[in-house]
DNA sequence: CTGAAAGCGCTAACAC
DNA sequence: GTGTTAGCGCTTTCAG
């Protein structure tokens, strides 16, 4: 099984009768070729398609044009959002993207870098995966000389930059217009608190209510809440069990989906008996009725950000880390409307 | 910018004295190498955590272990679907996932198509965008010796595998269904019939006709009636120009909401004044009030069923090309249900 | 400004 | 079974 390669710069070289370093030079912008020089090796190269290699270079040059990119999965509203906006810049700023899923597992996640790491990617943008704990890996695609920018969830530990969302202050403000809405007592659903953004929504949750003084009760915290099944197994067990609470604030729209669900079927009223309010505002929460208040994270922006920094930090030697926190935006609708 | 490129191939053969050759067969399990001499490569490469260069190895076979995927865009579910199935396909049998967005932009395709061909991919997965209708840099692709497979939008033109959905049966079942409930000017939102999937929408919609021995009026066929924007704008259209029609059949979900948010805007019922049903089975349509029959494309299959017949073409020589016809399933909802 | 030449890390004849 | 060696296509000193 062969492969017809295709023209190369050996045989633009030879045609032309020069050396291979000329045409080289000719296509990386080199300073001294001479204009009429170059412009006949563009001229030739192009009507006669060549194209370079991207591995030979990359092989060369020990760095290549591609950027990888990892995330717990592509199926999630704010993940393909940000996949989108990312591949559109680093497209834009000429660099691939190679995209991986971690789907919510550490050794996913590892073997990713790992596999990243051996493509010689220049870069990897990441959002980590559950309960992940360790950054050997990331550090060693640090110590090769890749650029390494997080983004959502995030860890301090191997400085980079990154790009989050200002969790506590959307949580603070979805939480304090319940407690506005003479809610009184909010089941706060989240995944783990070893994860930034949901301990950084709780402590959203704490500080609404100490700001309305308003003493909260942790009874009320339920652990590992995130998909539409828990949320609504969740919210089946806090009221058989006769748990007291009015409202719900969940830490992502689809366990709010599943407590909307669950308090529909059991006959009660949203927002009358029990508010709900969610995180990430995917595109269903604006069409149930009633519709379901929740958080706007900016996943485009969020996705430019981050892939714009990291193009910076790559072909910039003396660009700085930075960490860039954007505004959340709660979208008030009517399950938390009570008034 | 220095890059410790890590341990080679070389260093391994030097460290314990034996030819590169005897390592490069150890990691490839060619079959002549001592067991024991085997073992101690593999150990000594893990010990010292050895990465082997794709790039390297790519260059040298002219082949590398990556798949591009081209898709209109990735914001949308039924593709972020499938590019989160074929993702763990590829994944799962050792290869790279690189995406690239077309935007609906013809001339994006190309490029991406350039790009994929530059970077050597063994394969490439796509989804055309609307309005293509050359194919030149494919058949480029095919002669270059990388496998095509086309998915959901494609052309028979050039010769490739194809996965699709039964577009033809799915509409033809949802028209019917509609008809069937007394619905008798049902108008058509489409794209464009250059296109394979409303092309064989549009059949489906007049064999239903056929089958009920109803003739259809073209005159309520739409074309680029695709987004929220234009189902609204296209619904309020030919509202206010009093053009008869009962119902709608959109081929997206998208223009079916636009069509539906007008529709409740102007106070008009549905299912009872007017009955809409939309395509791909948008999360969102399930929670609208009324919900919004549409037909489900069984996304997670195509794409599981994309990537696994391109890696078999990729590996195995002797592999033939297929069409392949996934069901599909409408979901009937409330917006048709009228009787 | 241009050319010669040395590899980047790996694979695959071809010898032994 | 194992070693030698010639590149894959490109970049980059080092000389002119």
């Amino acid at each position: 099984m062969k492969k017809q390669s295709g023209i190369t710069i050996t045989d633009i070289a030879k045609e032309l009768k020069i050396s291979v370093a000329t045409v080289s030079r000719a296509f990386n912008n080199h300073p001294y070729v001479k204009p009429e020089l170059k412009k006949q090796i563009l001229e030739f190269a192009k009507t006669h398609g060549y194209q370079p290699s991207s591995l030979a270079s990359g092989l060369r040059k020990g760095k290549t044009k591609t950027i990888g990119v990892i995330i717990p999965r592509n199926n999630r509203n704010f993940f393909s959002n940000i996949i989108s906006s990312i591949e559109e810049v680093l497209t834009t700023a000429g660099y691939n993207t190679l995209i991986c899923q971690s789907f919510e597992s550490p050794e996913k996640e590892d073997s990713n870098i790992t596999t990243l790491i051996n493509s010689n990617v220049s870069g990897i943008i990441i959002s980590h995966c559950l309960g992940k704990n360790s950054h050997k890996n990331i550090e060693e695609a640090i110590n090769k000389g890749i650029k390494v920018i997080q983004f959502d969830r995030v860890f301090n530990a191997p400085q980079t930059s990154f790009v989050i969302n200002d969790n506590k202050q959307g949580a603070k403000e979805v939480v304090l217009h319940l407690l506005k809405q003479g809610y009184k007592r909010i089941a706060f659903f989240y995944g783990s608190l070893t994860t930034n953004i949901f301990k950084e929504r709780q402590l959203g949750y704490l500080e609404a209510h100490k700001e309305m003084g308003i003493k909260p009760d942790t009874s009320l915290f339920f652990k590992n809440t995130l998909t539409r099944e828990e949320g609504y197994n969740t919210t089946k067990q806090i009221i058989d069990k006769n748990i007291k609470f009015d409202a719900i604030f969940s830490c992502g729209d689809y366990s709010a989906l599943g407590a909307y669900l669950y308090i529909k079927e059991r006959g009660l009223k949203i927002p009358e008996d029990i508010g709900i309010a969610g995180f990430a505002d995917e595109p269903f929460t604006e069409f149930t009725t009633p519709s379901i208040t929740s958080v706007n994270q900016n996943d485009k922006e969020m996705g430019r950000l981050v892939a714009e920094q990291l193009i910076r930090e790559i072909e910039n030697e003396k660009s700085t880390q930075i960490q860039i926190t954007i505004p959340t935006i709660v979208k008030y609708r009517e399950s938390t409307q009570r008034l």
